[in-house]
DNA sequence: TACATACAC
DNA sequence: TATGGTGTATGTA
């Protein structure tokens, strides 16, 4: 193929558009990200796969080239019955908020380090990041990207190695703070959850001020006595680096004071913004961290509001059907969650970018894509999504992956192997879980992927009768590669 | 049930 | 030198 060359420039590049960008431009970022990728294998696989991406989109494309009119007619009353089926149950009575923690990883790492506040800094290695700083985003450094292109794109870019513990010590400070307004939230993440506010608002009505005020704490910083404007203040007592965020941050505007004991305090309103604003607060003041929030009808609104305005915002959209179809009109298909890069390539391709196009081709929709995806797209033209937080349910399954350097022999594949069945098994004794099917996960050195699984009539739980499982279907590949050797680069299960 | 793919963080 | 790890859902055979 000869004019693959215009879309490999869209294949590696800056997937983002999130922060504004100082230090380079888009197109030298871009430039310096494919000149790291081109050639790799890793490139090489990425290729191939947006290759067989593009021939979904080719299929599809032939359908709906067979597509009468009648069948679209149908197709399309079809839908508007289900439209206003979908319609007739609309519930714009509950307050779903979804709050996200700021660049997480690295503003717990910053707090930790002052030394980092003012440099562009990453949390990761030179593989992979999981998080940069805002001073990094300038220069296009972004999570998922490989820290070794990182570099290039900003030579001073400081990475810091994960530190889970930490991070999920912290999250647990600020999970407390979610309970006290919604004892069912549902977390998404460690920096991430959904909660009911509804029940909190309700309550909320009819407390006394003093339930509702909440003190500065001088351990914060170099807050010793709080001077009478403790506007000013609030910014510096923030260690994290997001200090641009414009309309965000109106926050200490409500009546404030200094109590007897000499520490400020803020009154927080009945509003859902203000208990909204009265939570992120709290976080602020517990763990010098910030976090945005999103205040909508559903989870699905929720969700892209808690983006609207970060870092360290939030955003309420009014529970009226006018206002959530307003929002949803203009809403890239992009930004609702589980419609990722592939889907969005799909829906591009038929013309449709905004959640207002979605609405208007839900007939055509319907006719390529399968039951359950339509359906989904149908409601979220709709701006409609789930109004009651769903409990966390039971895992389904337990895994454990590693990536090393290439491993072509045998013995060391199967002593790999077993390591990792003797963690999965540690992992299970502790939750005291069982398992029937055994899945085995190979990666080779042109990154291509492979499972392989066995169910079993009977549950395993320990390191032997995993094992054994595994070897077989190890050795099973093996023996298919040979003489071949098989070259991983990742092996899971 | 087996496998691949998409998606989220 | 170097492109992750963990979990869920879904489509298809």
């Amino acid at each position: 193929m000869d004019h693959t060359a215009k879309k490999n420039k869209r294949l590696m590049a800056l997937n983002d558009n999130k922060a504004g960008m100082e230090g380079l431009d888009r197109d030298k970022i871009n430039k310096i990200i494919m000149e790291s990728s081109k050639g790799s294998r890793f490139y090489e696989n990425e290729l191939k796969r947006e290759q067989q991406v593009n021939q979904r989109i080719e299929k599809m494309m032939l359908q709906k080239a067979q597509i009468t009119e009648q069948q679209l007619k149908k197709a399309q009353a079809e839908v508007e019955r289900m439209a206003t089926e979908l319609e007739r149950s609309r519930d714009l009575s509950r307050v779903i908020v979804h709050v996200d923690m700021d660049a997480f990883y690295a503003a717990v790492e910053i707090r930790d380090c002052p030394e980092l506040k003012d440099k562009p800094m990453a949390v990761g290695s030179m593989s992979m990041l999981s998080t940069s700083n805002y001073h990094a985003r300038k220069y296009g450094v972004r999570a998922a990207m490989p820290g070794f292109i990182a570099k290039k794109l900003c030579p001073n870019l400081v990475i810091v190695p994960t530190n889970f513990a930490k991070y999920r010590a912290v999250s647990g400070e600020v999970r407390e703070i979610f309970a006290e307004y919604d004892p069912h939230f549902q977390s998404v993440s460690l920096d991430e959850a959904y909660l009911d506010f509804t029940d909190h608002l309700e309550q909320r009505q009819s407390w006394p001020e003093s339930l509702r005020t909440h003190r500065f704490h001088a351990s914060n910083f170099g807050l010793k006595s709080l001077p009478q404007e403790a506007v000013p203040e609030e910014k510096d007592l923030s260690p994290v680096l997001f200090d641009d965020s414009p309309s965000s941050s109106p926050c200490l505007s409500g009546p404030e004071g200094v109590g007897a004991a000499g520490g400020a305090f803020e009154v927080f309103g009945t509003s859902v913004e203000e208990a909204v604003r009265e939570m992120r607060f709290r976080i602020e003041q517990k763990t010098m961290l910030t976090a945005s929030a999103g205040i909508a009808p559903n989870m699905m609104l929720a969700k892209v509001c808690s983006d609207k305005n970060k870092p360290n915002g939030q955003y309420r959209l009014p529970s009226t059907r006018e206002a959530v179809m307003d929002f949803v009109q203009n809403l890239p298909v992009r930004k609702v969650s589980g419609i990722g890069k592939v889907s969005e390539k799909m829906l591009n391709a038929l013309g449709i970018s905004s959640c207002s196009h979605l609405g208007q081709q839900m007939g055509l929709l319907s006719l390529l894509f399968s039951e359950t995806a339509w359906h989904h797209l149908l409601q979220v033209s709709l701006g409609l999504g789930s109004t009651f937080i769903p409990r966390h349910e039971e895992r389904k399954s337990m895994s454990t992956e590693r990536t090393f350097k290439e491993l072509s022999k045998v013995e060391e594949q199967l002593s790999l192997c077993r390591e990792l069945c003797e963690d999965v098994a540690e992992d299970m004794k502790e939750e005291g879980l069982k398992g029937k099917t055994v899945t085995l996960k190979l990666k080779n050195v042109s990154f291509e992927v492979k499972t392989r699984a066995l169910t079993l009539p009977y549950a395993v739980a320990t390191v032997d009768e995993i094992f054994a499982v595994a070897k077989d279907l190890l050795k099973t590949e093996i023996d298919n590669e040979s003489p071949q050797p098989l070259r991983l680069r990742l092996m899971g299960n």
